[in-house]
DNA sequence: CCACTTTTCCCCACTACACCCCAAAATAAT
DNA sequence: ATTATTTTGGGGTGTAGTGGGGAAAAGTGG
């Protein structure tokens, strides 16, 4: 599953270069393909497109006719797109998504298990030093089950 | 089971022979591969890749639509690092965990049980002499049970 | 429907660093 | 003392990351 952090550079086109510590991880059933969407927080969600399979199966079982579930559909695909790696294993990131994550042209990649996140590093480094809770708080707190 | 302490030199490519003595605990199916990681304190924490995985299996379990658990699994992953030990049982450690350690040209390795502890020796020294409690408080606090 | 502009895609090339191999030094065992 | 194993050091090579140019495709306007 996708660990680690990496600093790569976006060019003027919006290519970025995936790891190859991360393509590791990634089943040949993805078919080179990634689904891409606004994350949680300012960053860029990256699914194999095996992975994204999971999440449009949930995202299925949502009842469209209730305006919540409705408005939550749209804002999670409004900005979704799908795009295979070049031949130098590189994705193009559409202008809209690189706007939401605030990207200039340096970018920190973060392996998130299922998921890759593309960040502003300055970006994340202010979302790290936001939370009054270090890392041990948060860890009793949250793995004490 | 790791136990013990060594100190080894750690080289100017960041690698660090694991110590003859722990390689017999490992066992064969972490095939040769180890993750390594910030531990609670400032250390390095070096999982067999087979001891990692019950790790890695209870984040999977987290829900990252959560913000707090999403920043948690963000604050494990960012620095965890899968490497396999070259021909001379060796692994290499990345520049951002050797700093996260304070480590320079020294290191004390130290078996944990499941895992490999790597410190700054002098850190370490100050770590066990900070502690206002002693040895028979702790133990007959934690072991109690 | 055609001509033109702009964007997207694919291929080639350069640079740098990470990996692998070879080998010496040091420690432990016979 | 000799041999074996463990630890440490360094050098060459392949591959990953990056940038750019040209062909194809798509979009725009006359």
């Amino acid at each position: 599953m996708f660990k680690g952090q990496f600093i790569h550079s976006i060019d003027n086109k919006g290519r970025v270069s995936i790891p190859a510590k991360l393509r590791k991880y990634i089943s040949p059933e993805a078919n080179n393909s990634f689904v891409m969407t606004q994350g949680i927080d300012a960053c860029i969600d990256i699914y194999p497109r095996d992975q994204w399979q999971t999440i449009e199966e949930k995202l299925l079982k949502l009842n469209t006719f209730i305006p919540k579930e409705s408005r939550f559909l749209r804002l999670m695909l409004q900005n979704a797109h799908e795009d295979e790696m070049d031949g130098q294993s590189r994705i193009v990131i559409p202008q809209n998504l690189l706007e939401y994550a605030q990207i200039e042209n340096e970018v920190l990649i973060i392996g998130a298990l299922k998921k890759i996140e593309i960040w502003n590093p300055k970006v994340y480094k202010n979302y790290i030093d936001g939370s009054s809770e270090t890392f041990e708080q948060i860890a009793s707190e949250v793995m004490s089950l």
